[in-house]
DNA sequence: AGGAACGTTGACGGT
DNA sequence: GACCGTCAACGTTCC
């Protein structure tokens, strides 16, 4: 009889992974678990080191697993699917290829690509696919809700809760007996054989990393990385450590083990600043690459509940703040990225506000290298480098600050920027985040700004997040931890760091560029309701551009010059420290935190002072 | 799950 | 005990 390739591609798990069970029933021992490095994922300007390490511990974990309980292994093919998946089913003699269905519109491309490509060439070899991914079927959602998706959380959690059937119950892992594999005649057992090309690939360090990428045909000037780039990234200390078995045990310690926490969890009460440890569950890597399965954590809240009441007696928290909400977040914007046209960029996507972000190559790297002088902000933002994980409020506070906030940067090029460092990196919730927190898509309170200073000072008023993050302002004054650029001279002698030349002036005057992003808003939103936003033609015009956008992932890949860069080019740095401290009971703090300025500075030439300083700094240097 | 200004309320302690 | 200033906490409104 000939063989399956099980195809693991998200759904990194062996417990409640039904298309595997489908294929152990229908190939017997002849089921090749095969995962594919594909270089359209996993290359530089999409994946960073964190995340590329925290993918290949899933795989090695994987590996292990079926090694030892399934005498088998993980069969890692390199290259691209459309490729390597057809090559392989010839070459093993395979009849059956089974995976678990992924949502997102340019994996479903793929897959109907191979599906085209064993038509064209007459295989015998048929596909299987299950759901899996989340918790219902997209399809059945679907169904229920009359062919199309809830456009609110409100009506998702009515779906949810009051028409969905239950979630199918986890399986477990298959036992031992119930799978003993085995390999094609070229795969040797252990992966110590010489010439062995299907072993998972060791990354390290940048060194191992860039080989890899070379070695999936990524042209090489992808794999550029500047020298404090690898020192970084080499140093990078992960959040969490991939794979199934991490996956369980940290659920079953933050989820199941917490059953009065889990009851009265509610998301905006918990503290984006916390972390040692953290304030959530960080099950969110898992879940991105299905090393756990969205309906064993469904079920573990429920127990949770259940638990509660009859302990506690008191009922639990509800959607859309509580645990149970969370995966309903998850579940809804994977729908919508599923179902709704070009969900990965701003044009031809019918649920997000035509904006006229810039582009600007230099603020972007400020904000994503750390260098806007903000502390708040470039705190969150090397926990993102170097750790792979940040709450989901400080995502809120450097997205709100990136787009409309302060920086009004292309929501998409956040977008990429997450993509790059989160280890959970998700296309649909990433997207559906960015339009969110940049009041293009479901939320458009475009007033509601976070501020970068008063948002961190409510639940981290000691600046504990900045000193451990940013250390060269670890012995700054509390008073001055989140806008040091107060601090009178003196004080920043006695703190070691200067600004300017330690740390950086803020790279904006947040409330002057808060109040003209807001008019700007404004206008942008006006003409929406003006009609002056002719979708017809708008959407014609630029589907080509936007249809490269989905070809390529929606993510990086394509050169989309907005008419309003204008704010391109180096910056100098000419904003000087203030020398005297003010005193403290007299003199209200100007520019970042005082009142509304009516005394807009006119001539950014001039000396900085306070109260001119905002138009100078948007000045200053980005070359940090 | 925004922030700031401004207004109201009520506790507290001093006169 | 009435009266008053102070202040924190909370509510409302606006952008
Ligand atoms: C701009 C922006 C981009 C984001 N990009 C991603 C992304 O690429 N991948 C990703 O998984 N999450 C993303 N999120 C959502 C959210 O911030 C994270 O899911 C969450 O912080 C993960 O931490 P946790 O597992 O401790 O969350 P918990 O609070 O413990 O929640 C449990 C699970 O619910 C899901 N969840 C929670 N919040 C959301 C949400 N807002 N939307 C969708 N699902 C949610 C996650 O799978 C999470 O693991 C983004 C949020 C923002 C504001």
């Amino acid at each position: 009889m000939p063989g399956a390739i099980f195809w693991f591609r998200k759904g990194l798990r062996l417990h409640d992974n039904k298309a595997l069970i489908a294929a152990v029933e229908s190939r017997g021992k002849k089921v090749y678990p095969v995962y594919v490095l594909d270089p359209k994922f996993v290359n530089p300007k999409q994946m960073g080191l964190n995340r590329l390490r925290f993918l290949l511990e899933c795989l090695l974990d994987l590996d292990y697993s079926l090694r030892t309980k399934h005498n088998s292994r993980l069969i890692v093919l390199r290259g691209d699917p459309t490729v390597v998946i057809p090559e392989q089913i010839e070459a093993w003699d395979v009849d059956r290829l089974v995976y678990e269905d992924e949502p997102e519109p340019h994996n479903v491309e793929r897959d109907e690509a191979i599906k085209a490509v064993l038509k064209e060439s007459n295989s015998a070899c048929l596909v299987y696919c299950t759901p899996g991914h989340t918790i219902w079927d997209p399809k059945y959602l679907l169904k229920i809700n009359n062919g199309k998706p809830p456009l609110t959380m409100q009506s998702f959690t009515t779906l949810a809760e009051k028409k969905a059937d239950p979630p199918a119950r986890p399986i477990n892992a298959p036992t031992a007996e119930a799978m003993q594999l085995m390999l094609p005649r070229d795969v040797p057992e252990t992966d110590k054989a010489e010439g062995d090309m299907y072993s998972v690939p060791v990354v390290e360090n940048v060194k191992d990393f860039v080989a890899l990428y070379s070695s999936l045909g990524v042209n090489g000037d992808q794999c550029t990385i500047d020298e404090a780039d690898e020192k970084e990234n080499n140093a990078g200390t992960p959040i969490v450590k991939g794979g199934e078995t991490e996956a369980l045990k940290r659920l079953s310690i933050k989820v199941n083990n917490r059953h009065t926490w889990v009851a009265t969890f509610a998301k905006p009460d918990t503290a984006p600043t916390a972390f040692d440890p953290p304030s959530t569950t960080i099950l969110s890597p898992y879940l991105a690459n299905g090393s756990i399965s969205p309906r064993l954590f469904y079920y573990a809240i429920l127990d949770c509940y259940e638990k509660n009441r009859k302990e506690n007696g008191h009922a639990h928290t509800k959607s859309p703040t509580s645990l149970m909400a969370q995966l309903y977040w998850r579940e809804f914007f994977t729908l919508c990225g599923r179902e709704l046209p070009h969900f990965g960029a701003m044009v031809g996507n019918s649920i997000c506000k035509q904006i006229p972000w810039s582009r600007d190559m230099a603020l972007l790297r400020a904000w994503e290298k750390s260098h806007t002088g903000f502390p708040w902000i470039d705190s969150v933002m090397t926990q993102l480098r170097t750790t792979g994980w940040i709450h989901h409020l400080a995502r809120h506070s450097v997205a709100c600050f990136l787009t409309r906030g302060d920086l009004w940067v292309h929501w998409e090029m956040g977008r990429d920027a997450f993509e790059r460092h989160l280890l959970d990196a998700d296309w649909s919730l990433n997207n559906a985040n960015w339009m969110w927190l940049s009041a293009s898509g479901f939320f458009h309170q475009f007033y509601r700004v976070y501020s970068p200073i008063a948002w961190p000072k409510k639940t981290d008023p000691n600046g504990d997040h900045v000193r451990h993050f940013v250390p060269v302002l670890k012995d700054m004054p509390k008073k001055y931890i989140y806008e040091p650029w107060l601090a009178p001279l003196t004080v920043q002698k006695k703190a070691n760091c200067i600004i300017g030349k330690d740390y950086p002036y803020p790279v904006v005057d947040h409330n002057t560029v808060k109040n003209a992003n807001l008019t700007k808003m404004k206008d942008a939103y006006g003409r929406h309701s003006d009609g002056k936003i002719n979708w017809e033609e708008d959407v014609a015009q630029n589907v080509s551009n936007a249809d490269k956008v989905i070809q390529t992932t929606g993510i990086g890949e394509y050169e989309y010059v907005s008419k309003d860069t204008h704010n391109s080019g180096k910056r100098k740095a000419v904003a000087a420290p203030s020398e005297v401290d003010s005193d403290e009971n007299t003199v209200k703090v100007e520019g970042q935190s005082s009142a509304p300025k009516k005394d807009k500075a006119k001539d950014i030439n001039s000396k900085p002072t306070r109260g001119n300083r905002s138009k100078i700094l948007r000045q200053t240097t980005l070359e940090f």
